[in-house]
DNA sequence: CGGCCTCTTGAGACAGTTCAACCTATGTGG
DNA sequence: CCACATAGGTTGAACTGTCTCAAGAGGCCG
């Protein structure tokens, strides 16, 4: 039996309240639980008929490859996430996965959420509500790469990350527990991991944040909002409820 | 009465075959007819509890204005798309969108949707698909800026045009009428509007497309698609349907 | 006819890349 | 518990794709 408080329903529930019903259906969800390995391949571009995962625990990270082996990291997964929704309803799966961390997961099939939505539409919305604010990440990310200087890039994915991680539990007051790389970073951004290398240091001589031994931790937050310009509305996960 | 050619139908009918029923509930979406001339705003970011539109017949497209003014274009949007669906489901809507052309679209308001859901769970389905095929989209968009160069991102922005007006049947062999100026190509390519036109005179040069007279002209598709490492998978619009 | 978009071209500036070297943790096998 | 391997992080110097600013040309509409 799924637990209230698990991230994938804190999640939902910032959107609707789901009735009773619709939490047992999503506790379904869980059954077939999955570990991988820190490095490890989940999700293959061109691969058909993937199935998807709800991330339980660790930090997982969406990409695609270019012919020249080039990359671009799309999104980062945390708990309660979606791993590779689009890959379930596509033929074949337009991004690969990979676990950043250890992680641990819940297998969903196709089948399940065609069974779920015609069981219950209300919990059909919110799929949809999740699936449209992974949409508002990456258009957010869009913005940051196709219109932000670098060092505005950097602050607003290290704030990105902080509202999301709040959501679900996993950040404290002066900051959280991360895991990425700097080449997972310059894979996010539309860098190279050098030139992120010395952001990072220009961040920290501004006594801005310090990213270091695998934890970020703010010193001004505010000064990093007006940096980065940040405005969390598109996680939509502030103010009341849908009716 | 909703013509079984209608764009909107053409396209979800490439993901599933949808029973009569459920092509009905459709047509009851384009109920509210409305038109938008050429430059107006349609959704307005940070505005509350906004409607959506299915787009009936013109280009449209959806940005976000940084505070500096410049632009990022997360998409266009041509006959058949959804137009705002986030700001449907959002608490405030995280992007705009303006008409390109002069536009016809049908409101689409949240109630449909909840309704249609639980009347349709196919049709829920179908539309989750569409929401990823658009997010889709916005990620290959996303490997355009963060990892292609500014060639590659035009001859990629051209061709996926290309796939995706042929499947409402807006495509000719040779190319296709193309509304956009070279502020909106570089405002999605995260590019200025002279670097724009510098690399559409370099791909007029190399004699592989003609971007003129608000039409693309393909000269050399097989040398477009070989440049630009294009690979249309993402569009998940060829192939056997889902059973 | 004049005004306003849109497109075009040139020259200099700069943000971010590339390549290369070196440093520092962390873990592993002997 | 040391020796070594390896992944990740740090820094410098030269290079380049794209931007900025600037000025002008073409075409459409009132």
């Amino acid at each position: 039996m799924l637990s209230p408080t698990s991230p994938l329903v804190r999640k939902l529930s910032t959107f609707v309240a789901l009735p009773s019903g619709d939490l047992e259906l999503l506790a379904g969800f869980h059954r077939r639980r999955r570990t991988f390995m820190s490095g490890s391949e989940i999700i293959s571009e061109g691969e058909k008929r993937q199935c998807a995962y709800i991330l339980a625990k660790g930090w997982a990270c969406s990409f695609k490859i270019q012919p020249d082996g080039r990359r671009q990291v799309v999104d980062f997964q945390i708990p309660g996430d979606f791993l590779g929704l689009r890959s379930l309803l596509f033929r074949t799966s337009d991004h690969s996965a990979e676990a950043v961390t250890d992680i641990e997961a819940s297998e969903v099939l196709i089948g399940d959420v065609l069974d779920a939505f015609s069981r219950a539409p209300r919990l059909a919305t919110a799929v949809l509500w999740a699936a449209s604010r992974d949409e508002a990440m990456v258009v957010e990310h869009l913005v940051n790469i196709g219109r932000r200087s670098a060092e505005q890039r950097l602050a607003h994915i290290l704030l990105e990350m902080d509202a999301r991680l709040k959501l679900v539990g996993l950040s404290d007051t002066d900051g959280y527990a991360f895991p990425l790389t700097q080449f997972h970073l310059a894979d996010l951004l539309g860098l190279t991991a050098v030139h992120v290398n010395r952001i990072i240091r220009l961040l920290r001589e501004k006594n801005l944040v310090h990213i270091q031994h695998r934890r970020v931790k703010f010193l001004n937050r505010e000064g990093l909002i007006a940096l980065a310009a940040f405005d969390g509305a598109y996680l939509d996960q502030d103010g009341p409820m849908l009716p």
